[in-house]
DNA sequence: TGATGTTTGTTAATCAAGTAAACAGTTTTT
DNA sequence: AAAAACTGTTTACTTGATTAACAAACATCA
């Protein structure tokens, strides 16, 4: 079933785009993901947040006074793992873990004047960054891309 | 700018679909392929390979004899790294490091007919798996996912 | 009330994937 | 022949993530 078994001589982009590889779905993401990834640290800078870490600013922001364990839940990772990156957030100054009255287990999650300013500020570059990765892409591509990316991510229940 | 300010109280899966974050490419791409990625491993089993040790042994059968060095090419590893990797598969029986005339160097590596017989049957099991995971899109939808990814993947040369 | 169970945040140990730097042989170049 | 480059390897390290155990706080209910 190896197809190209004699293309190795001449192993190319051209050629590799026909390994059994580049027609699976989990290969092409990965490697899709890799040069956003990429991308996204360009934008961010040398120092800037790690693409994470940016997420949990970003939540933090669009709903203030999530608990952690809420935007573990959203994040898709688990609760221990977030310990870590609202300590590094909170260590920048750009979030506080504020006592809530009624429930002393619980810290609501509510970005400072400083944290919304660097998030907005780093969600400016990195948007700039993906408006000129998808150049090539028309306005019903990039929306297509979208809701199919969604149409995956929704299959998560099953 | 946080849209979503007073959202909150009521945060669950529709509105979480308003926050910043899912207007970006790489959090969307992450995303899915997080569940691509357990769809994978649920194809292959509790004791399957890893994503990236099916790679490996994929590209070694499309590309019988590549040496270490272009096979981390392909993947877009450093050669260090696909030592563990070649370890892993050479010690299943799946390949092996055949010396190369001429150049003490190198080792082609080539696939063995145990590893031939795993990779397809794991072949297999995968392309099933993704076939249920994307039957919600059209055969059109699917090949546009493709095109898009494929295209955002030859951004690399920057 | 008090005992039992659950929730929240946390720590510690561990794992997987990946990088960078240094190294030994082996070829290539000058 | 000497210097440079290439290939595979080891080692040490970083990052992202998980599991298990735990303490404090809250909830249930007999």
């Amino acid at each position: 079933m190896a197809k190209n078994s004699s293309k190795f001589a001449t192993l190319g982009q051209q050629e590799a785009d026909t390994a059994d590889l580049e027609s699976l779905v989990g290969y092409n993401l990965k490697r899709a993901y890799i040069i956003v990834e990429a991308h996204f640290r360009e934008a961010v800078g040398k120092d800037g947040m790690s693409a994470r870490v940016f997420s949990a600013l970003s939540l933090t922001v669009s709903y203030p006074n999530i608990t952690q364990i809420a935007l573990a839940r959203v994040m898709g990772i688990e609760r221990s793992g977030l310990v870590a990156i609202v300590d590094e957030l909170e260590a920048y100054g750009y979030l506080q873990r504020a006592p809530v009255p009624g429930d002393r287990r619980i810290q609501a999650l509510v970005p400072t004047e400083e944290g919304l300013a660097a998030y907005n500020e780093a969600l400016g570059l990195v948007r700039d960054k993906e408006e000129r990765l998808l150049s090539d892409l028309t306005g019903v591509e990039r929306q297509t891309l979208f809701a199919l990316l969604k149409k995956i991510r929704r299959m998560e229940e099953d």
